[in-house]
DNA sequence: CGTTTTTGACCAGCGC
DNA sequence: GCGCTGGTCAAAAACG
């Protein structure tokens, strides 16, 4: 990609790792895709607003995308050593004000912040669901799965071809709007009625965020580095749906 | 001193 | 089959 990839001595890389990383890259990942707009302040909430989820977010890698001029972060959970959970941020090309963050795998782990805090969550036992992968998230009963309960597209991701897109505007401020988008395959075409018809409680399992930490706020710049503002949070948690729902094209 | 960020390089999937 | 692009790792630096 960008540039020249000077010879190294690869001495020991060849076998260094032969088991920790995937066999595939871009396959059966499934992402959830959660779009936040930000409309002025961009690098000055850092002193009050609180961006990222409920957990710590270890940045591992950096690379410039080559539609959009800014780059990509990626990031890994850092709250737990065994936790798989990673998201990507970056910025949407045409404006600079739309953060992108795909949010890949889901935590091992409970919600530090949600044991205590307890979120609004009223649905006890829920969805019968089909199993999720069966990869991960073996723990946590409350995160469950990470997307589909949209049309339970879960049994082989790769032959479900729907997909979901979740839109939704944060009321908490005008200036910031959220985005929640799942998907597996680029379809887009009648989310509305899935986000309608299914039960808006879902979404928050996804992560289950709460209680906001201000870090990430810092880099904000101009590259791409984008936190999860603390409207996603509250969006995540329970209700995005009083808003409006928009509809997603890109 | 420990943890996180930064940056370069390597690997692997996907498209042509 | 080759080249491109995206994704991850790893070493060093920075920060708390």
């Amino acid at each position: 990609m960008d540039g020249s990839q000077s010879p190294r001595s690869d001495s020991n890389v060849s076998e260094a790792k032969p088991e920790a990383q995937a066999s595939k890259k871009r396959k059966l990942t499934q992402k959830t895709v959660v779009t936040v707009k930000i409309e002025e302040n961009e690098g000055k909430q850092k002193g009050e607003g609180p961006p990222s989820d409920c957990w710590s977010w270890r940045k591992y890698g950096q690379k410039p995308i080559k539609g959009s001029p800014y780059p990509r972060g990626y990031y890994r959970c850092s709250t737990s050593k065994g936790c798989l959970a990673k998201k990507q941020v970056e910025r949407c090309k045409t404006d600079a004000s739309v953060l992108i963050i795909t949010y890949t795998s889901s935590h091992n782990h409970p919600d530090p912040d949600l044991s205590t805090t307890n979120l609004t969550k009223k649905e006890p036992s829920k969805e019968p669901q089909t199993q999720l992968t069966q990869d991960q998230q073996p723990i946590a009963a409350e995160q469950e799965q990470v997307q589909e309960e949209v049309q339970g597209q879960q049994q082989e991701a790769e032959d479900a071809m729907e997909n979901s897109f979740h839109y939704s505007q944060s009321p908490f401020n005008s200036s910031q709007d959220i985005i929640i988008n799942q998907e597996e395959n680029p379809f887009t075409e009648n989310l509305e009625n899935i986000l309608f018809d299914e039960e808006p409680l879902s979404y928050p399992h996804l992560m289950t965020f709460s209680a906001p930490k201000s870090e990430e706020y810092d880099f904000y710049d101009e590259l791409g580095e984008l936190p999860t503002s603390s409207s996603f949070t509250s969006v995540m948690r329970g209700n995005f749906f009083e808003d409006r729902i928009l509809v997603h094209l890109s």
